[in-house]
DNA sequence: CAGTATCCGGTTAGATACTG
DNA sequence: CAGTATCTAACCGGATACTG
């Protein structure tokens, strides 16, 4: 590389990029969320939906079946009546704590200065 | 707290949350790339959008005027005919690079676990 | 209990045409 | 050159009703 060009900028919109996967994955509504109710240990299917609070049945099995697709979360089905599923982050899922807790660092030490910005951007658009 | 649950787990989805402020903005398709191009320096629009690739003009507007507004770039707009307008990081952009970093790093360590695991999910759903 | 099926509104992004 | 305006398709997430 003769330029200072970050590694990760290939050329152009690769929706295989590691990067772009992991982002589509962790960028949405309630997977970190999950993730962060998940650090506590195995949770059942209700308890989650509970914890993580205002998600739909519906998206919880979306997101966590994601999960598990990704080999992020296993889901340990118990065939009883009524039925009993588990969920729990695998060592994978463990894994992406600690780039979590980076963003989650920026995010908290940085944020005001964003909004400071966002407010004053809007100020002048409105004038 | 009583439990290990991370600390940016709070009550419920919180659109407030400085974590999903930050993945809100970098979660879409093209703001990473955006930053990632800009981290060789100034850059103007036309050169922007050969350089990411693929973008439309529309899209790549909106994703600038959105990291202008948060701070992240600034945009100098030159009053010539034809006009010309630079793009650049600010330093607050550029203290995103770490965490953009580490996201990167676990990417490129992981997706390959995260890819098999896929494949062998998706294997299993079609039997 | 842990989902699935269906419908719906809002957002996102792409294509194209046009302009100061 | 650097956008804006308009239209459209696709996707995401929410609400509700139903089921093994």
């Amino acid at each position: 590389m003769t330029s200072a060009t970050a590694a990760w900028v290939g050329d152009g919109y690769d929706p295989e990029c590691p990067t772009r996967v992991l982002l589509d994955r962790v960028g949405d509504k309630w997977t970190v969320l999950v993730i962060g109710v998940l650090a506590d240990g195995p949770m059942r299917f209700t308890a989650l939906r509970d914890r993580v609070g205002g998600v739909s049945g519906k998206v919880l099995t979306a997101t966590l079946r994601a999960l598990a697709r990704d080999g992020l979360v296993t889901r340990t089905a118990y065939p009883t009546i009524p039925p009993r599923v588990d969920y729990e982050l695998t060592d994978l899922g463990r894994s992406l704590q600690g780039p979590l807790d980076v963003i989650r660092d920026w995010s908290e030490q940085h944020i005001a200065a964003v909004i400071a910005h966002r407010d004053k951007f809007d100020d002048g658009a409105s004038e």
